[in-house]
DNA sequence: AGCACGCCGACT
DNA sequence: GTCGGCGTGCTC
């Protein structure tokens, strides 16, 4: 026996992630007739538990069975080569660590669900069942229904039952031999397929076809369908295009035609149908725009920034709004593309709009894929394999595309590196999808641009020194000028009768005048809904949430009152129901409220609003966008959504309201919110040259140094006095800061472990680098009271091994006896 | 997570 | 005794 044959006796062993909140990798067994296909980045279906089937992912594979234990066996392949790059796998492992998270939840994450397989159980009825008079009364009910719907998983058999825990009734209608249970698995990707027609080679032949169009002069509704099927295929003139068809449905489609005649037609055997398996994206005719010309600056840019990476791998591209970054990165990526290297340029979700995707499909055609969370799951599946099998060598997308099995990634673009959306919360992993992207980019050896109108302080801070490179363009592409923003007095206003509800008179004559030109404005307020309270005017109370710890806020249109943290609605009481007082009111003003009392004052304006609550559906928000581009609407009221890189051309004026409570929110990146969100606003004004923009703040403090900073478009400013404030107080960039939240029904449970964690961590960590328990800003959510410790750590620390202390920590308080029911959630770099 | 299993209190 | 709630611990 050579040793080649001696290697292939041996069994192996693979290690597995699998896509549940478990802490470490489980060893499975290679059946002999896969021995040497699977690959580490293969699924493989394997059985989890007494009854669970998962779909895994091979992490390693090795001869070394496992000690404690009898591995089970693998039970089916699902991919004969990697379907996750070994770049990714270790990026898993990378982010669990970090993130304090397990490995199996990024899995989760990080796959469409399409692509993977899971398990239900359900009860079925026994075919066999033998003695019906052994069930119960109430057995033979459940039974007859089981039978009734063929199948029930054990949630639906619970609903039916109206019990809680099912198990005991399936374990006594088992012994009666009355059910089975059993697994469904369900295989959720499916490919898109369309049915088409030809012509059957017979008639494919021009003599044939000829004599055949003959022949149907007898029956004209068959000769008609034959003779629209010749117009859309010239199968006289070429028999070859005949052999791909036409989709049936251009026939079903169309009501001249009769379906009886072309059913026939098939029946005689001179059409066929046939299947084939399509994209779920429309192959581009390849309508391929050039590259858009360059501005100076914009030349100075690009050159700016290819040189930078030369000594950097990563580098900060701080454009003023409206600038042309894209311009920029379009050229930028083109040259990429031509070395043969992929692209990756990340969006913040909402930026995703067709906006940006329509000008780079124009130019970067097929090759680019699309990533986004309003797509199916089976359009991912197919991005995900379009970019595994080279199709796609471009994607643009949202923080979930850092996911993509990419292996030869030369460019990864942040655009609009600030925002705060690229941070995942819930669920796990708590991932940044900036720094993910460095990483990434450190393992495949890509360059990263971070582009930005706005850089978050952590950036800038890095720029400064010198970890990044650094390139500005200062001024707006084609001449046109940074809108002039102007400080309305609302509380001098209030005082002279100078206000109308929320709008200022001042306010009110420009946005007439805004009207009047033909010229379209946007106001900003970040609220949805009508108003943030209800409270009565007679005895003081205020609608709160059951369960949360925050007041409700009042939605018109659907007269609900809801919260905005758990989703609960009510409908508007028309009394007090605390007194029973008629004189219940709204406080404060969100976007809803704005709408309608613009419409109030503007009755002929076209007003559309834009926030979450008006742009559930797919369509809704591209709807609003083409809308206002087309200058069908005159004034857009909206939330932040605004603010993310819409670029029109015709607003002349951008109104902002409530400025000073985003200013002075109770959190240490507050201002630097403010700041961006302000100048990212007061950013959509006036953004060619022969329309100058104008900005208008509404507030009750025009002498607020972060107001002043905006006016004057002080980036460096602004920078220079926060970083000051972050490193007096001990804030990041100059920190890292991890924050751990206890959650329990009761709040001296939820605080008597907060106060433990902190104690245990203490005695790690030192006092310095524990804060806390404190209570969050919402103390309580969904019935839940959360404690926060903060932890902060100098910047230069390696978390490695603390990290694990921490986990080691959190898993000591959450298995202690009194702390029963306590959940601990850890946030790495919180934003 | 999701499931099996076993303990225990309530109720026929 | 039996039914159903609830807590616990394990999963290769």
């Amino acid at each position: 026996m050579n040793q080649l044959d001696f290697q292939e006796e041996i069994t192996q062993f693979a290690d597995v992630i699998l896509p549940v909140p478990v802490p470490r990798l489980f060893t499975y067994r290679i059946p002999r007739e896969y021995a040497g296909q699977i690959q580490p980045g293969a699924r493989v279906i394997v059985q989890f538990g007494k009854t669970k089937v998962l779909t895994a992912l091979v992490a390693r594979i090795h001869p070394n069975p496992p000690k404690q234990y009898q591995a089970k066996y693998i039970l089916e392949v699902l991919d004969d080569t990697p379907l996750v790059t070994r770049w990714q796998l270790e990026l898993f492992n990378w982010i669990s660590e970090y993130y304090l998270c397990h490995i199996g939840e990024v899995m989760n994450v990080a796959l469409p669900s399409g692509l993977k397989i899971s398990s239900q159980s359900k009860v079925q009825f026994n075919p066999d069942f033998e003695h019906p008079d052994l069930l119960t009364a109430r057995e033979a009910e459940i039974v007859e229904e089981i039978k009734k719907r063929q199948s029930l998983t054990y949630d639906e058999l619970a609903r039916f039952a109206d019990i809680k825990n099912v198990y005991h009734l399936i374990k006594s209608l088992i012994g009666k031999r009355a059910v089975i249970v059993f697994e469904e698995v369900k295989e959720k990707y499916t490919p898109k397929i369309v049915r088409k027609l030809r012509l059957t080679s017979f008639y494919a032949d021009a003599g044939n076809l000829t004599e055949l169009i003959r022949q149907l002069e007898k029956t004209p509704r068959q000769q008609e369908v034959l003779l629209e099927y010749l117009r859309h295929v010239p199968a006289l003139r070429s028999p070859e295009l005949n052999a791909h068809g036409i989709s049936k449905s251009v026939f079903s489609k169309n009501e001249e035609l009769s379906d009886s005649s072309l059913e026939t037609l098939i029946k005689k055997g001179i059409f066929e149908t046939f299947d084939i398996v399509v994209s779920r994206f429309a192959e581009d005719t390849g309508v391929i725009a050039s590259p858009p010309a360059l501005s100076e600056a914009q030349q100075l840019a690009l050159a700016g920034i290819v040189q930078a990476f030369e000594e950097k791998d990563t580098v900060l591209f701080h454009g003023v709004t409206g600038s042309g970054k894209t311009e920029v990165y379009i050229h930028l990526i083109e040259q990429v593309l031509a070395s043969g290297s992929q692209v990756l340029y990340l969006v913040p979700e909402i930026a995703l709009t067709t906006q940006i995707v329509v000008r780079l499909k124009k130019i970067f055609g097929e090759k680019v894929g699309i990533y986004h969370s309003k797509f199916s799951d089976n359009e991912r599946v197919e991005v995900w394999k379009g970019v595994l099998s080279g199709r796609f060598q471009f994607v643009i997308g949202v923080r979930s595309s850092v996911f993509l099995p990419f292996d030869n990634l030369g460019l990864i673009i942040v655009d609009e590196e600030h925002e705060p959306s690229y941070k995942q919360y819930d669920p796990a992993p708590r991932y940044h999808a900036r720094d993910t992207a460095l990483v990434i980019a450190r393992m495949q050896g890509a360059r990263v641009l971070l582009g930005s109108a706005t850089p978050s302080i952590e950036s800038y801070f890095h720029a400064t020194q010198e970890r990044y490179g650094l390139v500005t363009l200062s001024e707006r592409f084609g001449s046109a000028s940074l809108p002039a923003i102007e400080l309305l007095d609302i509380r001098q206003a209030r005082r002279n009768r100078g206000m109308r509800g929320e709008f200022s008179l001042a306010l009110l004559q420009e946005l007439g005048a805004t009207l009047e030109k033909k010229e379209q404005a946007i106001l900003f307020q970040n609220r949805r809904g009508y108003s943030p309270y209800i409270t009565c005017e007679d005895c003081g109370w205020i609608a709160k949430c059951d369960s949360c710890d925050v007041s409700l806020t009042y939605h018109q249109r659907e007269a609900e009152l809801r919260c905005h943290y758990c989703g609960h609605k009510e409908p508007v009481p028309r009394t007090c129901p605390a007194c029973g007082s008629t004189k219940v009111k709204t406080i404060g003003f969100g976007t809803e409220k704005l709408e309608e009392d613009l419409q109030l004052h503007f009755p002929a304006a076209r007003i559309q609003r834009m926030d979450l609550d008006t742009t559930r559906s797919k369509t809704a928000f591209q709807q609003m966008i083409q809308d206002f581009e087309k200058g069908e609407t005159d004034m857009l009221v909206g939330t932040q959504m605004v603010s993310k890189g819409l670029d029109f051309d015709r607003v002349s004026l951008v109104a902002i309201f409530d400025a000073d409570r985003m200013i002075h929110f109770p959190d240490f990146r507050a201002s630097e919110r403010a700041f961006q969100l302000l100048t990212q606003v007061a950013g959509r004004a006036g953004r060619r040259k022969d329309r100058a923009g104008r900005v208008v703040i509404q507030t009750n403090n025009t002498q607020d140094p972060l107001l002043a900073k905006v006016i004057h478009n002080d980036y460096d400013g602004f920078f220079a006095e926060e970083l000051e404030e972050r490193r007096q107080f001990f804030y990041p960039p100059f920190t890292r800061i991890i924050r751990l939240t206890t959650r329990h029904i009761e709040q001296q449970v939820a605080q008597a472990a907060a106060s433990r964690l902190a104690a245990l961590l203490t005695a790690q960590l030192g006092t310095d680098r524990v804060k806390g328990p404190e209570t969050p800003l919402v103390e309580r959510i969904r019935n839940q009271f959360l404690f926060d410790v903060l932890l902060k750590f100098e910047r230069n620390l390696n978390l490695r091994a603390i990290k694990e202390k921490i986990r080691e920590v959190v898993e000591e308080v959450v298995t202690t006896k009194d702390f029963k029911g306590v959940s601990i959630v850890a946030d790495v770099d919180p934003v």
